[in-house]
DNA sequence: TAACACTTGTTTTTT
DNA sequence: ACAAGTGTTA
């Protein structure tokens, strides 16, 4: 090894030899907070040192932040320029960039734009109202997610008539004609020169499919394949994995099928299940140590995810400290929970002298994040909500952006229906519907109707013509200039002759002073997006180029993270994956909210559900605390809560549950009362102890199996424990991660523990 | 056509 | 509670 490859000496063995393994198909099994990403960057590092070109490496990610973090750090091993020219990226802005570039083959144009949801979703309405279907039983939401799901099995519009599964599914869901609005949506989206985040998947699979020397040149090119997180891939991503490395099979895939938890969105644990199907002569590598968090909370975090069926059986194990059980915390109302967590937040910090910024509040849904705002405000204490509304969700940032999407590609129908009377210009909802109608009459974009509406017969009044006339001279005046001018120069005319500009400063309103400063926030964006290019590439950058970037950019990448504001972290637990904080509050453990009350009724949900809540559990490092609330406002009412099962699954052995407080009803705490007659006890009662001991220690890791004692314990020690304080060991047995010893306690007794779990530390020899 | 009040549904997560 | 969609009025 010589002093290049020094980064290759920072890893543990399996580390090692997952990064080293480069002669076929790796299956890296990453348990929580083993070291996942440093594989991968140390991989792909390593395979650049190997020779390898970076334009042969393609790397996948989950979202654009993970690409950038990445890549920033394959930098600090490499070096920049390596870095940025590596292919890596979210399946969906790389296969933008290709079927871009491969448009002509798919018959598309080279400048289609993207449908994000909203897009689709409105699109979909179109057509129900167009079809004059009732949106009580075609419920859009509902259309939308059958259309992504059919598009994500690969069944086309065409297929999909022909597949009797579907169309009797479809019968029984009393959404027959379903088939009818696939085809008309599709139509539409063509025209439109514009694909959903979907048909960015489909289309792929389709140029790969049936054009084998297209197949061929991307499968020459892309010498090695890696994907992050693959347990979230659904069947379209998989399959377009699958076909890039059929004849090389040098691919890496990494990830951790108990944190799979995007099933909604199609993805599939099953594409790493049965890796070993597709690449027979695979080799699987697992990293079970965990880095992260102290033993109590991996503990506890497997002890929870024992409860699921279906996992790749492995052993996340840690060996930092023991740290302190997982803490819960009881309240009486979500508000209650609010004060709670604040106050916690501000006592952990004064005692542990940690920053607001170590901390995170987690939850299941965005709408949780309220209460918990004005708690901290109340304490001013700094915080950050990720999620919501994002930047580029707010709807002056939404206008403009179809603004850009207009001036690059007329067709597209919902940017272009967006803009038409915005600023307001006199083309009202008749006028437009009329346009609408005469389009789908004729099956011809919006925009050919915009440009001729006399040729369309189009029945329209003198002065509504010619306000038509104008604003499409005004759009094509704009794609004109479109031509010569980079992105940033461009946006900036748009603003002004859109009238954008004008109308938000007509009354200096808080709101459009708001809207003006989102604004000059983008067009900041878009120049240092340019410059920044100018810079490394030396070209210049146009309005395709910035809205390729700017069409799949999501929440999770906004996190324009000011690692210098100290500030408390609000997000969703799905927002949370892949981050990790010293300490975490899980909010809102009740049943019907974690777990979901939609995955009652699915076994399956459940366990979607379980490794939500274990991913949450696995972001802490240091201290993790677990709350609910007995009543909770939820959907303007009052509503009372059961603490979620989830709290049961974990072995109580690394739950503090002292927290637990008698409930305050009227009549007041009764220390003595009854069990069987209090919520709470009824909650305490199930803490059964050690419920799946036999399985844990089964399935505990066989490392260091051969070895003695851990810990160096010998008989006669007086020993320390958390709980039980003072102790003699009396004897040992076993070895390894079975070792136990029966320690005789100066005030609890005699007790035998597991060492691998008990928290006793040697006072004297 | 536009502004306003009213009604309605809706809350699970998001590339 | 809230947002989005609908209907009513000027």
């Amino acid at each position: 090894m010589n002093t290049e490859e020094v980064y290759l000496e920072q890893l543990n063995d399996s580390q090692r030899e997952a990064v080293m393994y480069c002669d076929g198909p790796a299956l890296v099994v990453a348990g929580a907070g083993s070291g996942k990403t440093r594989v991968l960057t140390c991989k792909i590092a390593y395979l650049l040192r190997q020779g390898y070109s970076p334009y042969g490496i393609l790397a996948l990610t989950f979202t654009n932040k993970a690409a950038r973090e990445m890549k920033s750090r394959i930098a600090a091993l490499t070096d920049e320029s390596m870095a940025q020219r590596l292919w890596m990226g979210t399946f969906h802005s790389i296969f933008y960039r290709i079927l871009r570039f491969e448009a002509e083959q798919i018959g598309f144009p080279p400048d289609f734009t993207i449908y994000d949801s909203a897009d689709s979703k409105s699109l979909i309405r179109i057509i129900l109202k167009e079809m004059q279907l009732d949106e009580k039983v075609y419920r859009p939401a509902l259309i939308q997610s059958r259309l992504s799901n059919a598009k994500n099995a690969l069944i086309t519009s065409r297929s999909y008539e022909q597949n009797r599964e579907m169309v009797e599914h479809d019968m029984r869901a009393q959404i027959p004609l379903f088939r009818e609005i696939y085809k008309r949506y599709q139509a539409r989206c063509f025209q439109a020169g514009a694909m959903d985040f979907d048909e960015l998947l489909l289309q792929t699979n389709i140029l790969l499919r049936d054009h084998p020397e297209t197949l061929l040149k991307y499968q020459e090119m892309f010498r090695y394949v890696l994907v992050d997180e693959y347990q979230d891939t659904n069947f379209a991503q998989h399959l377009i994995v699958t076909r890039l490395c059929e004849r090389h099979h040098r691919i890496c895939v990494v990830g951790d099928d108990a944190q799979s938890i995007y099933s909604f969105r199609g993805a599939n644990i099953d594409n790493m299940l049965r890796f070993k199907d597709h690449y027979p002569d695979f080799r699987i590598f697992k990293l079970e140590r965990n880095y992260r968090s102290t033993q109590n909370i991996v503990n506890a975090a497997n002890s929870l995810i024992g409860k699921n069926r279906e996992q790749i059986p492995k052993t996340v194990y840690s060996e930092n400290e023991p740290g302190s059980k997982i803490r819960i915390l009881a309240s009486y109302s979500d508000y209650e929970e609010g004060y709670l967590v604040a106050s916690q937040i501000a006592e952990l910090r004064m005692r542990e002298h940690a920053r607001y910024a170590d901390f995170a509040i987690l939850y299941r849904t965005n709408a949780q994040s309220r209460v918990m705002e004005e708690a901290l405000r109340k304490r001013n204490i700094a915080y950050r909500v990720y999620g919501s509304q994002s930047f580029y969700q707010r709807k002056e940032i939404r206008d403009i952006i179809a603004y850009f999407r207009v001036t690059v590609n007329p067709h597209d129908g919902e940017a272009l229906r967006r803009i038409i009377n915005f600023p307001a210009r006199g083309i009202g909802e008749t006028t437009v519907n009329k346009l609408l109608a005469a389009a789908a009459a004729h099956q011809v974009s919006l925009w050919t109707v915009l440009s001729a509406p006399a040729e369309y017969a189009v029945a329209l009044s003198e002065g509504t013509i010619r306000r038509l006339r104008s604003f499409h001279a005004m759009m094509e005046e704009l794609m004109k200039e479109n031509r010569q001018l980079s992105a940033d120069e461009i946006a900036e005319l748009l603003v002004k002759r859109s009238g954008m500009a004008a109308a938000f400063f007509q009354d200096r309103t808080v709101e459009n002073i708001s809207r003006q400063e989102n604004l000059q926030e983008l067009l900041n964006a878009i120049a240092e997006f340019c410059a920044t290019r100018r810079e490394e590439t030396g070209e210049e950058t146009s309005l395709t180029d910035f809205l390729m970037e700017v069409s799949l950019i999501t929440d999770q990448d906004t996190g324009r993270e000011d690692r210098e504001a100290d500030q408390v972290t609000l997000m969703t637990v799905h927002a949370a994956k892949g981050l990790e904080f010293d300490n975490v509050f899980v909010t809102g453990m009740e049943e019907n909210l974690f777990p979901s009350a939609m995955a009652k009724d699915s076994p399956h949900a459940v366990e979607e559900e379980r490794r939500l809540f274990y991913v949450a559990i696995t972001r802490a490092r240091k201290h993790c605390t677990v709350s609910y609330a007995r009543n909770r406002f939820r959907n303007g009412e009052n509503t009372a809560c059961r603490p979620s099962h989830f709290l049961n699954d974990m072995d109580p052995r690394y739950v503090d549950r002292q927290e637990e407080q008698p409930n305050r009803q009227a009549g007041a705490a009764q220390p003595g009362r009854t069990f069987a007659s209090s919520p709470v006890s009824s909650f305490t009662r199930d803490v059964r102890p050690a419920p799946s001991l036999t399985k844990l220690e089964v399935s505990r890791p066989e490392a260091g199996e051969q070895g003695g004692i851990p810990g160096g314990f010998q008989v006669g020690d007086i020993v320390r424990h958390e709980r039980f304080g003072r102790g003699r060991i009396l004897s040992l047995e076993g070895g390894g991660s079975n070792a136990r010893a029966s320690i005789s306690f100066e005030h609890s007794g005699t007790k035998s523990l597991l060492l691998k779990y008990a928290k006793v530390t040697i006072l004297k020899e």
